[in-house]
DNA sequence: CATGAATGAGTGTTCATTCAT
DNA sequence: TATGAATGAACACTCATTCAT
């Protein structure tokens, strides 16, 4: 009877291991497939357990779903406010933020997903009738971001007479899935260098002569891109 | 007595106007509700005729939809044939394509439902399958972008260090859908201040001072971006 | 203004031309592929007309069956009226009726669109329900057969202890197009050398006199036919 | 202790029962109304379960219809199987086979159902596509007829005159459903009397050394027969 | 708790039939 | 009269969801 709460009694556990391999399965399932080329039954093969405990864990699909984006924006979050905590300049920040959520499979793995099923118009209208769940849950990254380049502005680090919403557009159109599949699929470049030179285009465009060269992943660890 | 050809005997007129008619209420449903939330019986009902009418014009809900999608191709592949037939520095002309395929409700929704059934991951692995159609109709606006960016840098006015694929990656991602949907109808911004923005911010980046001014609709026409 | 009634108007004869092209197309398409899989646009298809003039002359597609099937009864009851007034012996009749049947190519086919119709399962049911054509039209041929059996008993040609419907079922059963697509298309026998074949087995099998009593299900247990 | 192994779950043989309700209904559905005319809700509905659960048993109608015929070849040569291992002349053979296949109300539904089947023109071209799955299963049955013919006729049983084709074509006729349903169903025979006057016939007619030559084509015009 | 059999609403597609031109 | 566009009922098949075991 000494500690009460740390016990999660195993089943717990178990129950939320099962989870997590239901999420993950339905994670590559939904990426490789599309929402409505993914059956529960698929996800529930993949997973190698029945149908029915799918829904002892999710109430319905679209449950499942939810539940995936919610903790993609959960990750979201938590990366950023770890690079938002970190010192750095705004600009340094929203390089690293981009960094982040390209390189390792996971997390980029997870942001195509959320953005796949946001971009999804199939999804995005009954979706966003979720309000109550994720219409929050999405602003405040949003939110997060917009502050950062108001910070840069402040900094006279950016233009002060380019709206922040045209900013904020721009760097999440970066993250698109849409990037990475034909740069570094079809185009076989690397990850890092797909990042360094939408970085360098967000910052100081295509235009030539800037002084501002290509960002290398190396000289960029979690800050200090350059004086 | 003059011409006696032109004659398309009504009856196909009548059946070309309701063809019309039928891509146009797909084109909307798709649009807002996506692929498999619209039904033939849908777009028959928005059409107000029965579901058998739509078959009668095509063949499959699939042949519909490659119908939109060529047509929305064969469209943007005509406004760019104007554009750059028309004198311009390359820059100039990326900027006109941008205003043109932004602008325009018709032409910009179009391109929306190419985007956005592009994009559907449900539909890109069959589609791309009846690559005879498409693969390479899609491959000619590519081809004639990425020229023009190589003219661009060959020019001196783009920067020869950075890869044309990211360029072209970048300029396709400012045409999307969801830049526009966002900031204009969000953020209820004008058309054209957003593509002055974007297109700006494409050249030159966000970082300030750049001699590189918004160009507002009016001072381009058709060239004469700067002075 | 000599004779009024000879004259079918011109217009009339061609609309029984017309009448002649579709069932005859009607007949050969749905002897390839059967009722289900023929549609009216087949038939108006291969006669070079529209679907809505089919209607014209028949009011339905089972109209148009019917007729089709009416003709062919029609016609086999003429050929057994001429071999019923020739002279002959029962028996020489019913081989000349088989052989009529069974040579001819027009004849033949056209039964075996009157035994596919009516072997067809799913028109039986409603075919016959149009007894008030059907019903009596089918039973003239069936008498006249059934008579010839009878003739032939009474003359001493026949088994007298052979039922005569058993008579009569043999021999429709011989007339079925499955042999002769079996014997003639697979094994490669002549029109005339099944005839012969199937008639002399016919023949001696209902032949007076031979050794060979019925036997009873009783006595034949597995095995011990006759001793 | 004893046997350990045999335990087939019961929620195996629940689910084999199952399937058989289901054949069953198929089997007496396809029957009375013929393919087409068989939706899988009728066949549901007679079983009184709901159109999924057919198809959580068979795959498709062509699926659940080849089942059907696989079974009912299957039982056939099972039938025929037994009548071949047993003693007795090929005549006896063939005459309990002829019993076999027509009496016994189940069987020869079943052989009726594969007969209408087979002889439906709308199925036989897609269903011998499916050849790598009945091609074979049928010509077993077929050699064995011919074998049997053969054994006949070299024990001087049948004429070795007739084509052994002939034989078994005619043997087959025999066994159609059309006989049966005429003569039992409206002729009021009995099923024993009506499948020894059939044998009677076959034999008679197929025995050797009749004074009936075959009729050749040529000697036979109209009449005159034999001399 | 886990299972998977059962459900039934929904979808794409076909085709006989009608009717305005 | 001949046409063929339009109709709509019908069907095979799928899949999210439920529930008895």
């Amino acid at each position: 009877m000494a500690s009460a709460t740390p016990q999660p009694s195993l089943k717990e556990r178990q129950r939320h291991e099962r989870e997590e391999l239901i999420l993950r399965a339905a994670d590559e399932l939904l990426l490789e497939r599309g929402y409505h080329e993914t059956s529960i039954d698929d996800i529930a093969a993949r997973v190698g357990i029945s149908k029915g405990t799918v829904y002892l864990h999710f109430a319905s699909k679209e449950d499942l779903v939810c539940a995936l984006l919610g903790r993609g924006i959960r990750q979201l979050q938590a990366t950023m406010d770890d690079i938002l905590a970190a010192p750095g300049t705004p600009r340094e920040k929203l390089h690293a933020i981009l960094r982040q959520m390209s390189s390792g499979m996971l997390s980029r793995q997870r942001m195509q997903l959320v953005e796949a099923l946001f971009r999804n118009p199939e999804l995005h209208g009954r979706l966003t009738e979720r309000r109550e769940m994720f219409g929050n849950i999405w602003e405040e990254p949003q939110r997060r971001i917009s502050a950062l380049f108001e910070e840069g502005k402040a900094a006279g680090e950016f233009d002060p007479d380019t709206p922040t919403p045209i900013m904020v557009s721009l760097f999440w159109g970066m993250m698109s899935p849409q990037h990475f599949r034909m740069l570094i699929v079809e185009k076989q470049m690397s990850s890092d260098l797909v990042v360094a030179h939408l970085s360098r285009c967000l910052f100081k465009g295509i235009a030539p002569g800037g002084e501002c060269p290509v960002v290398s992943a190396e000289s960029v660890s979690e800050g200090s891109t350059r004086a």
